[in-house]
DNA sequence: GCGCTTGTGTGACTAGGTCACTGATCGCGC
DNA sequence: GCGCGATCAGTGACCTAGTCACACAAGCGC
């Protein structure tokens, strides 16, 4: 672990990266610096775009849309072993995006310079079919969010992000937090919490919930 | 318009080819062929994945979203001069999306094989340039879709749908149509569209809206 | 313990979506 | 020109979701 910055068995976490050619691989080491953001760091947002593409090694990111009104979405998270492409080197082009990328934990990540990002993808296959591979699995997460919002039931929407997110039955997490994951607002996570409670699915106290009974919601999540 | 077929020089009418370096502009024209498509046509659709990425030259393309209720949203249009990108070359990586991609018009387009794709973005920055703007643009797009779904008003988004869309003031567009651009249900763009009748802003016969107070309904719009 | 901040609960109301209809209009075949 | 099926539009009842304006409760510093 701390001989991530050292050397260049960080580029075997990718799956895309492991078969890069050699010469390439020594390319992207000599190139690039290993860069750590504690929690809750801006990583872009609006104004704020940098120029490097990031990798993520450890950590995860959070990549959420504002609206004027303070209402927010979560738009997907980006994980050790993928990249934040999407919304940093792709997004130079155009301005006015209200999305943020925001550090959820102590982030690790490997920062390649918008000029080698470019040598890489003219030399390499390999480095092609890992930008567009992740440049694909991004778009279908946008899909499955606008999927959600136009056409899902908050009830529904609710218990599957309970289940995602809780960890061994415990969700750390305001009821605002929960509104803003959803897209929807905090009186509305309040009253179907409430409703979930009453059924025996779910106790809550402050900025916690536990799962009393998975079942229960796995059915209402899948309906 | 009948020398497209001969001719290179449909790659002027694009931005960011029409400063290709001559050898690759002649692969492009040599390696790639124009193809017709009428009106209605489905391009891609879930289980119909292209493996050439089209380059919009006459024409325009609709791309929606479909859920398994039978409701649809409009993702983004694709007009003369653009490339279906995004959901085609990069869609083939992931299966599950449930978007397809429909000719609104009768067009023409010139069709690039994955293969010479490949070797373009390889070989030329320019290219490269192109290919990234292109995604930028249609994510932001996405961006656009998500915002206005989750947090505007219906009225406000229906003003500004047929302001956009009205053609020297009349829009042809039946209810159902209107509901499906936008992401809801046919009812609601009835009633919508009665009180903005009821104001005078509009006229109304079957499938025919004619825009009767511009100014009335921009108002409405960019609030 | 006293405030302050942050998180949660609630009722009343509006907007939007669903369901189950009815009636209107159009194209078409005869 | 008439009847008929298909498509389009209008409507009321009802439910879900979002908004507003609160009250109240739990933690936190001093």
């Amino acid at each position: 672990m701390t001989a991530l910055a050292k050397s260049d068995d960080w580029i075997d976490r990718f799956e895309g990266l492991s078969r890069l050619e050699p010469g390439l691989r020594n390319v992207l080491t000599t190139r690039s610096h290993v860069v750590r953001l504690p929690a809750d760091s801006v990583i872009f947002g609006p104004g704020k775009s940098p120029d490097n593409l990031l990798l993520l090694l450890q950590g995860t990111v959070r990549v959420q849309q504002l609206a004027e009104s303070g209402r927010e979405v979560v738009l997907y998270r980006v994980t050790a072993g993928e990249s934040c492409l999407l919304t940093t080197a792709c997004m130079l082009a155009y301005e006015d995006y209200a999305a943020e990328g925001i550090a959820e934990t102590d982030i690790v990540a490997a920062a390649i310079p918008r000029g080698v990002f470019d040598d890489l993808v003219a030399s390499s296959k390999e480095f092609r079919n890992f930008v567009f591979r992740a440049y694909s699995r991004r778009i279908t997460d946008l899909f499955h969010v606008i999927e959600d919002i136009a056409f899902r039931r908050m009830d529904i929407r609710l218990a599957q992000k309970i289940i995602e997110r809780a960890d061994t039955g415990v969700l750390k997490a305001t009821h605002a937090q929960l509104a803003a994951e959803l897209g929807t607002a905090r009186e509305v996570i309040s009253r179907q919490l409430a409703e979930f409670q009453r059924r025996g699915w779910i106790a809550q106290s402050r900025g916690v919930i536990e799962i009393l009974d998975c079942e229960g919601l796995r059915a209402l999540a899948q309906s």
